[in-house]
RNA sequence: GUGCUGCUGACCG
């Protein structure tokens, strides 16, 4: 049985579903019984790759075949809904759960729970099954400490935040790298400075202090201008014996340009590629980006054929930025160029690359251009979202045809699109 | 050593 089950595993692990779902067959002709962890591992991994109607139909079809779902089974379909934001399915696996008399929820089932509700920006449903949880005597471990403390924050409470990470204490508990992190992340985002500081310093007695640590405090510092001391953090990671990963290059590249530190940029980029520095796609987009908005757009060309010598693909936020580069430019042949040539680099174009082009078109009044794409747009399966609307929008009006932009407008309410 | 949960980075108005 262990046998089968670990070649479950192996097939799910190569994301072979159908080998996996022969071999639990395979199982019962056999005469081995699959057992829950048969089932477990294989609902797993079907829900961690987004396959959530064959998870659920596995799931239902085990008391059917006389193998009882426990507690893990239910966590795992909760959470792969939630992670597709599908919250009427996760909330009915929670009820079944909760009415099954044969399972308890147990602290993940809680924690999936709240930070489930949280991504899904329901906040104050969240938060009463964390009353839920404490009333019940359930314990909480650190997950659901970080998970309430990253949904305050998310949900613009740091002070509550604060107070989940004080009562913590009280408790008994102490935090850990992750909940550490988690609400430094959050003061920085709102631009406390002073308890960001505060708590770094904490972090630094405790010895708690990871990579990701340096990485949310340097993009932290970038977001709030403070240029300066986030190039001495960086410096100074190698006397704290912590390793540069491809985020903190991600990081670096993003924050300098962003706060106009082009060259510096550069020179950080090339002194990684030299050093064995770990790069990937989201340090070369960002440079692109950079680049492409202060109009540098001759050598943009020389990063993206360092980035594949580099071993990193291009991908569509890559191409986005050079199209909106050119766009930005009033070069909008040139973007609708490399907007043709975008799939033969592997990229297929997104609702973002749309938004791009309808923006430069519209800019310049060729509208019947703008909505070939729009119609393209749609074919591929992509829906217009606020971005689309607006540009179109503010195009029309700018060449007074406000009878077409406002019914553009109307069109965007009936689809169910917030205006902002 | 068989399955579940938490932290950080890139593109469009």
């Amino acid at each position: 049985l262990q046998t089968y089950n670990i070649l479950i595993k192996i097939s799910c692990r190569k994301k072979q579903f159908d080998k996996a779902n022969q071999l639990l067959n395979w199982m019962w002709k056999q005469g081995f019984k699959p057992d829950v962890f048969s089932y477990g591992t294989l609902i797993n991994s079907l829900a961690k790759n987004g396959h959530m109607s064959d998870a659920l139909k596995l799931f239902n079809e085990m008391p059917e075949r006389g193998v009882t779902p426990d507690v893990t089974c239910y966590n795992i379909l909760m959470d792969g809904f939630f992670k597709k934001g599908d919250i009427l399915n996760a909330k009915e696996i929670w009820e079944r759960l909760l009415k099954d008399p044969s399972v308890y929820p147990n602290i993940p089932s809680y924690n999936i729970m709240i930070n489930g509700l949280c991504k899904c920006g329901k906040f104050d449903e969240s938060f009463q099954i964390w009353h839920r949880m404490k009333k019940n005597e359930r314990g909480q471990d650190l997950f659901t400490y970080s998970t309430l403390i990253h949904g305050l924050c998310g949900s613009g409470n740091l002070d509550g935040a604060t107070r989940v990470y004080k009562e913590m204490a009280e408790d008994g508990v102490s935090p850990d790298v992750v909940v550490y992190n988690t609400l430094l992340n959050g003061y920085l985002r709102e631009g406390r400075i002073k308890e960001c500081l505060e708590l770094w310093k904490v972090m630094g007695k405790e010895g708690c202090r990871s990579v990701v640590s340096y990485n949310v405090l340097i993009r932290g510092l970038f977001e709030n201008k403070k240029v300066d001391d986030a190039i001495s953090i960086w410096e100074l990671l190698p006397e704290k014996d912590c390793c540069a990963d491809s985020t903190t290059y991600g990081v670096l590249v993003h924050g300098l340009c962003k706060n106009g530190y082009l060259n510096k940029a550069l020179s950080i980029l090339e002194e990684a590629e030299n050093g064995g520095g770990d790069l990937d796609t989201f340090a070369y987009s960002s440079m692109i980006n950079g680049l492409c908005k202060e109009g540098r757009l001759d050598e943009v060309v020389g990063i993206l054929d360092r980035m594949t010598k580099h071993g990193c693909k291009t991908n569509p936020h890559v191409c986005n930025a050079v199209i909106n580069g050119f766009v930005q430019a009033s070069k909008l042949e040139d973007a609708l160029r490399f907007f043709g040539d975008m799939v033969s680099k592997g990229c297929s174009p997104t609702v973002v690359t749309y938004n791009t082009l309808i923006n430069g078109l519209s800019k310049v009044e060729r509208f019947s251009e703008a909505y070939v794409l729009v119609k393209e747009m749609l074919q591929k399966g992509w829906k217009p979202n606020l971005f689309t609307y607006t540009m179109l929008m503010k195009g029309l009006c700018q060449c007074d045809k406000l009878d077409m932009a406002l019914n553009l407008w109307c069109q965007a309410l009936e689809k169910g699109i917030k205006p902002d």
